[in-house]
DNA sequence: AAACGGATTGGCT
DNA sequence: GCCAATCCGTTTC
């Protein structure tokens, strides 16, 4: 079942990134049915967070979105090449966000083959969070739509996993960030083949 | 007005 | 493993 709005308006986004494991993230853009098993997540804590785009409040035609209430997406452009998918969550004017960095896929593999140019067995096809985005269609033409809608939206099919099978880390590529760079708000689930960097602290 | 660098990836060495 | 690709917000001149 479709998850609510109310689900994403929960103002802990540390408890979100982690309890984001094993949902489902669908979409459904030009007519093409795409799903993937969200395995491996980063919480971005807002305007306190030295890693966040909105840190010290800072808002741009680009981080707008952010500071929506939660259930949007945001979509931005990274290295010029890729997009990069979040989950902007909490309340209006708190700009929390989750960071979708892999998912496994389990409908529309043929298209996911296609629009990735890749084999469905090659792990790299959804590892990632430039290469999720891509294997579901995601761009910025998404950015800022609402997660309860038809184009991109996630669900829960049952899928659980308990604190011994997930595991937490630093977030990647975020160096610049002093003493936030080490927090451990990186989740992943343990063993799975499509998180991207499951060795890192 | 211009330079800088990034929540990355994939192809080539 | 290294490095180019290449847009855009922020910083600096």
């Amino acid at each position: 079942m479709k998850l609510s709005k109310e689900y994403y308006l929960h103002q802990d986004v540390v408890f979100l990134a982690k309890d984001l494991l094993g949902k489902v993230l669908c979409t459904q853009i030009n007519q093409e049915l795409t799903v993937g098993i969200i395995v491996e997540t980063e919480a971005y804590f807002g305007v306190e967070d030295k890693a966040s785009h909105a840190f010290g409040g800072r808002r741009s035609q680009r981080t707008k979105v952010m500071y929506a209430e939660g259930g949007v997406s945001y979509v931005y452009l990274i290295y010029g090449l890729h997009s990069l998918f979040n989950i902007v969550v909490s309340a209006k004017d708190v700009p929390n966000a989750v960071l979708i960095r892999a998912v496994e896929p389990i409908e529309g593999l043929d298209v996911i083959e296609r629009r990735r140019n890749m084999k469905i067995t090659n792990k790299a096809i959804s590892s990632g969070p430039g290469s999720a985005a891509k294997a579901l269609g995601i761009n910025r033409d998404v950015n800022g739509v609402q997660l309860t809608g038809d184009a991109v939206w996630l669900e829960d099919r049952g899928i659980y996993f308990t604190d011994e099978q997930i595991g937490v880390a630093s977030r990647v590529g975020i160096a610049y960030a002093q003493e936030h760079a080490l927090l451990p708000l990186r989740f992943f689930v343990k063993g799975n083949k499509y998180v991207s960097k499951p060795n890192l602290p």
